[in-house]
DNA sequence: TTAGGATTAG
């Protein structure tokens, strides 16, 4: 059968797949390569119409995107579909189900360029012997019987200012506050929520269940939520939520741009495309709405007073008395001040001895009381935990430990406290995880070498030392470009010493952010110093269709400056471009030093002038003059390289003072920054935006760097047109921080970091960047 | 039933 639903039970495919087929990434997708017994699996992420072809053949093209796609920069492929396979695919596929291609033919893309997309794409048609299978989200019926497509029922959500007392209602919501579940008073665990929504009213809810897997999976403010079969009462005069029997819940990360991924212990839930488009709605709602992204507090953060929230990993407990419960974690990274260790005896400490021994200075105790200490005393060792209102106390002024910090948590649910068990798959996990991990492999070869010399004088030998000293004395990865008189200052000390100072560290690469380095290009403007997404090849061809309307305005053609063409599509459309040449006697006739406007053009028009002419910029008519288009698009198109420009900073001027230029210089060279100076734009830069974990043996600290070309040799503007240059940036982190490596084998870094403040009325922060610091000649 | 957000006081 070519096209055939399937079903994963228990993580595996029912029925399986043909045993003969093996998966292929997308990375090795290649023209040349024997694809025959392979096939291709990504999720749909775009969908286009049913068309016909000129000999009317069926065509339905599909976006798959490779989920298994770790380092690629490119994790989308286009699938192109003929034949009946094209309209029994097209009935059933949806935005979000899982895909897989066999028997497909690989040929050239011919839109890679613009769309960003892999090099190549698959063709498929029954003919060929392709084969589609689809694990859709939703129940479906089979292609052969379209009348009974569409089973999933439909759900009515209530906005939260519509409540009424004494429904049942589903709805959606972004948690503003919650409590971890806890053992009610009751029979069952206990949730407290409270919602908002974008019409602004909360609701607080009070959720029952006796398994605890039933009841939503909030890991943080800012999750969203969607209720089903929940019962609404007046409580105090105002509206409250209560698990009623039927109660079921998914829960969301509310990142924009994060995985859409619903969290939930039901089975068989509902999930359709347009509840992607809410949830998504709802992200962006709350990012400018709502303030809830408070920065994660780690141990190093930590100041007397505090109450805080610690995502950490379990390495040790111990039941200490009746009422309280000993827990001894870490999350890396040490705390400033010295903290106050429970007295407990070995053999009630639970947890791996040697683990808890090589961690001792990195761990702390944490004590917890009272309604706490059931949960507690359930938890694995090793499991990752977020602790929720942890209290840094000063500990008792009576003893001598009075400057030491002790970590309570103290009894009851006020506040949100109490303990969060937090699943491996959760991205704050996955970071902390390849922290720890790093951390770990440098504090152990600190032990082992240390051990060695303590209690065994001689078996510190001389080669060992040798190949100690060359491992110090090798070559850095990174090099200074400046300030070469500053001594290095190790980055405890960095850690304890007030904002803003200028240091000089030797360091090494504990771990880096964004992994996917095509997400590291960012559009930076350094006026404001705000920077945003570079956007998608397809964003940017919606609105540039969307500015097609008003049509082009005649009265405004042929000027004392440039030349009108004007024509229109023969399609159904019947759309109307407009190209204005800017006249000057010295470019007039080279085309590759020209600039021209285009009305009404689509990406790929533009695409295809720049390739001929120097500069395009596109435009729309107004009453009495060309302007610019909205700053979502870029002002002004130059060879592979889209410029952008500042929404807050710029105020753009009539096209019209483009012709100064013109009219004053010998031969416009066109620079874009000059471009950007005489339409009043203020232009966003495309940058390097990356998170460094810089580690040495005195700690941890987190450095960002902002770069435009300084540090990588590579410009920033280049790179998401260049596989050359994409390959250059990957070799470089492979370079600064080897997949794999332990710690140890991990070459040293020597960068410039500038500390600095940042402050809110809630918080105060110091953070770091890298500068005057470049990857080395022989990384290159 | 339980909780109904709004710090413990070890």
């Amino acid at each position: 059968m070519p096209v055939q639903l399937l079903k994963i039970i228990k993580g595996k495919s029912e029925p399986p797949l043909p045993s003969h087929l093996q998966k292929e990434d997308l990375t090795h997708l290649r023209e040349g390569l024997d694809h025959t017994n392979k096939y291709f699996q990504g999720i749909v992420i775009l969908s286009y119409p049913v068309t016909k072809l000129k000999d009317g053949t069926d065509f339905f093209k599909i976006v798959l995107k490779d989920m298994d796609s770790s380092c690629s920069w490119i994790n989308s492929i286009n699938i192109l579909i003929y034949g009946k396979m094209a309209e029994d695919c097209a009935q059933v596929v949806l935005h979000g189900d899982t895909i897989v291609v066999a028997g497909f033919k690989l040929a050239k893309s011919p839109t890679a360029q613009e769309d960003g997309r892999h090099a190549c794409h698959l063709e498929v048609s029954e003919e060929s012997g392709s084969a589609i299978y689809i694990y859709s989200q939703q129940t479906r019926t089979a292609p052969s019987k379209p009348a009974l497509v569409s089973v999933a029922p439909k759900y009515v959500y209530t906005p939260l200012n519509r409540l009424k007392d004494g429904t049942v209602v589903n709805l959606y919501g972004i948690v503003k506050f919650f409590k971890p579940p806890y053992i009610s008073k009751g029979t069952d665990f206990c949730s407290v929520v409270t919602l908002m929504d974008p019409s602004n009213v909360k609701l607080t809810c009070s959720l029952f269940n006796r398994n605890l897997d039933c009841l939503p999976k909030i890991y943080k403010v800012g999750d969203i939520v969607r209720f089903h079969r929940i019962k609404i009462r007046a409580y105090n005069g105002q509206m409250q939520g209560i698990t009623t029997g039927g109660f079921a819940s998914l829960v969301f990360d509310g990142t924009v741009g994060a995985p859409i991924v619903p969290r939930t212990s039901s089975k068989a839930y509902s999930f359709v495309d347009e509840e992607r488009k809410t949830i998504e709605d709802l992200r962006v709602w709350a990012a400018s709405n709502l303030s809830i992204s408070e920065p994660a507090v780690k141990l190093s953060g930590v100041e007397p007073m505090l109450f805080f929230d610690l995502t950490c990993q379990l390495v040790g407990k111990a039941k200490v008395d009746e009422t309280s419960f000993l827990l001894k974690v870490w999350d890396g990274t040490t705390c400033r001040y010295p903290t106050w260790k429970v007295r407990v005896e070995a053999r009630d400490l639970e947890g791996d001895e040697d683990h808890l021994c090589r961690l001792q200075d990195l761990t702390v105790d944490i004590l917890v009381y009272d309604n706490h200490v059931h949960l507690a005393r359930s938890l694995k060792i090793g499991s990752f935990l977020r602790i929720y209102n942890i209290h840094a106390k000063q500990a008792n002024a009576n003893g001598e430990d009075a400057s030491r910090i002790g970590f309570h948590l103290h009894g009851g649910t006020g506040y949100g406290r109490g303990i969060g068990v937090l699943p491996e798959s959760n991205p704050d996990v996955k970071d902390l995880k390849a922290f720890l991990e790093s951390v770990d492999l440098f504090d152990s070869q600190d032990m082992e070498s240390m051990s060695s010399v303590e209690f065994d004088g001689t078996s510190y030998s001389d080669a060992d030392f040798e190949s100690d000293l060359k491992r110090y004395q090798q070559l850095p990865v990174t090099v200074l470009t400046d300030h070469l008189d500053l001594d290095n200052t190790d980055l405890k000390t960095i850690l304890s010493s007030t904002a803003p100072q200028e240091y000089r560290v030797r360091a090494k690469l504990g771990t880096y952010k964004p992994q996917k380095l095509y997400q590291a290009v960012k559009l930076h403007c350094s006026k404001c110093n705000s920077s945003q997404e570079v956007p998608h090849g397809d964003e940017l061809a919606l609105i540039l269709q969307g500015s097609a309307i008003p049509a082009p305005n005649p009265e405004l053609h042929n000027t004392s400056w440039y030349d009108s063409a004007m024509w229109t599509t023969q399609d159904q459309k019947q759309r109307k471009i407009a190209i204005h040449f800017v006249r000057h006697e010295k470019i007039l006739q080279d085309p590759e030093k020209s600039l021209l406007m285009i009305e009404g053009g689509t990406l790929k028009e533009i695409w295809k002038l720049t390739k001929k002419f120097k500069c395009i910029i596109p435009v729309r008519s107004t009453e009495h003059d060309l302007a610019l288009l909205d700053l979502s698009v870029p002002f002004l198109f130059q060879g592979n390289i889209k410029y952008y420009g500042c929404k807050q900073c710029s105020t753009p001027k009539p096209i019209k003072s483009l012709s100064s230029v013109v009219a004053e210089q010998e031969e416009p060279s066109w620079e874009p920054t000059e471009i950007a100076q005489v339409l009043g734009i203020e232009p966003l830069q495309y940058a390097f935006i990356m998170k460094f974990t810089l580690v040495d043996r005195t700690g941890a600290l987190d450095a960002y760097l902002l770069d435009y070309e300084k540090f990588f040799k590579i410009p920033a503007s280049e790179i998401l047109s260049s596989d050359f240059l994409q390959q250059k940036m990957q070799m470089i982190m492979n370079a600064l921080c080897p997949p794999g490596g332990k710690l140890d084998d991990l070459p040293w870094l020597e960068c410039f970091i500038k500390s600095y403040n940042v402050r809110d009325a809630m918080n105060h922060q110091v953070c770091y960047q890298i500068f005057d610091t470049t990857v080395a000649e022989d990384v290159i």
